[in-house]
DNA sequence: CAATAGTTAGTTAATGCTAACTAACTTTAT
DNA sequence: ATAAAGTTAGTTAGCATTAACTAACTATTG
């Protein structure tokens, strides 16, 4: 990763972020770097390549940061409420990464794109389930439910949080919209 | 609504759901019906008032049916079970009503039919709100938990059941993951 | 009841726009 | 002086939409 794709890589979140994924074109993103359209093509192959790089790129950072509170010797509940208030916190400082963690909608006809949108979500729901059977093990989280449901229930409370927060226009505060729902998912699965 | 107008909105709703929604073009759309192109336009304004006339079409149908639901006189947990049940197998059957429900993210750049999008997923949640504080009063939900929060714990449980029903290429049984959703959904919020 | 007028639903051909991408040239640093 | 990084000026392709026209009906009126 050179210095100048960091860049490209910075300014298209920006630009996906504020014009949405729609209006991420090459023409506008040249523009907005004062660049000619062709310059981009010196640094990445194609368009589909600057959107792979960009996954990437952020679910490395999330994901050391997320490995660093599971490899703590927290308790399991406390480590599910670290979690979800660093990812929420995270994409309230990067409101462009909505549009990221709703990729999987936007770009299904891409193919090179959706696998790898499909690896990271996978991913995800693994480290969910480990967390929750941790959970479990522990005697922090209740029994009765089948853990997969239980991740989806997390799943989909955290996003469903998301998209209304993006759909208010970003005008609630996601953090505390998270806390509301840590509260509620906490009171539902513990023991 | 013409009879021609229907036939039309069937084909873009197949169309949608056997290439997507980018691949939603008057040109494939005519070429499926064996029309020329400019025939589309004697029947509708133009592209996005298909798509929205497609959404409303779908959304009288859910909600009459909804509708009965609400006003029989079952309790209220088995008016969420059939309501889920419902929508679900009714996505089931219109695989292509998958793209339009998480429509918010693919077309928010149209005005017109964004706010449609809105609407429709308002008055989802405010359904949802009122069942669940109906299902309060009767004593057969738990009361400890705010309702709002509630009720996006399940649109997001749907929702994300939808998703990963789509992820994985249709093919694990929708109607078949909605009971298992159902069951952890009871479990958690009755009392 | 038949000529006329109007409508419906289609056609072909073309317009104007915007997208991704490229070839060939120029500038700029090491 | 040469490789990297930029520019200008294009190409190609696909998109929604429109103009101009027409065949086949339907309604109107002398």
């Amino acid at each position: 990763m050179t210095e100048r794709q960091i860049e490209i890589l910075h300014e298209t979140k920006e630009l996906i972020g504020e014009k949405g994924i729609q209006n991420f074109t090459i023409k506008n993103l040249a523009s907005k770097m004062s660049f000619s359209e062709p310059a981009i093509y010196r640094h990445f192959k194609d368009k589909t390549e600057i959107l792979t790089s960009l996954l990437k790129y952020n679910s490395e950072i999330i994901n050391t940061q997320v490995g660093q509170i599971l490899d703590s010797k927290e308790n399991t509940l406390t480590k599910f409420e670290k979690i979800l208030s660093f990812k929420l916190s995270h994409i309230e400082r990067n409101p462009s990464l909505v549009m990221i963690v709703f990729a999987e909608n936007s770009y299904q006809n891409c193919e090179r794109l959706s696998k790898i949108v499909a690896k990271i979500m996978k991913r995800r729901t693994e480290r969910i389930i480990k967390l929750l059977k941790e959970g479990k093990k522990n005697n922090e989280i209740r029994n009765d439910i089948n853990t997969e449901q239980l991740a989806k229930i997390i799943q989909g409370g955290m996003r469903i949080t998301i998209l209304s927060w993006k759909l208010s226009g970003f005008k609630t505060s996601l953090s505390q919209e998270g806390k509301k729902l840590w509260i509620t998912i906490q009171k539902l699965i513990k023991k």
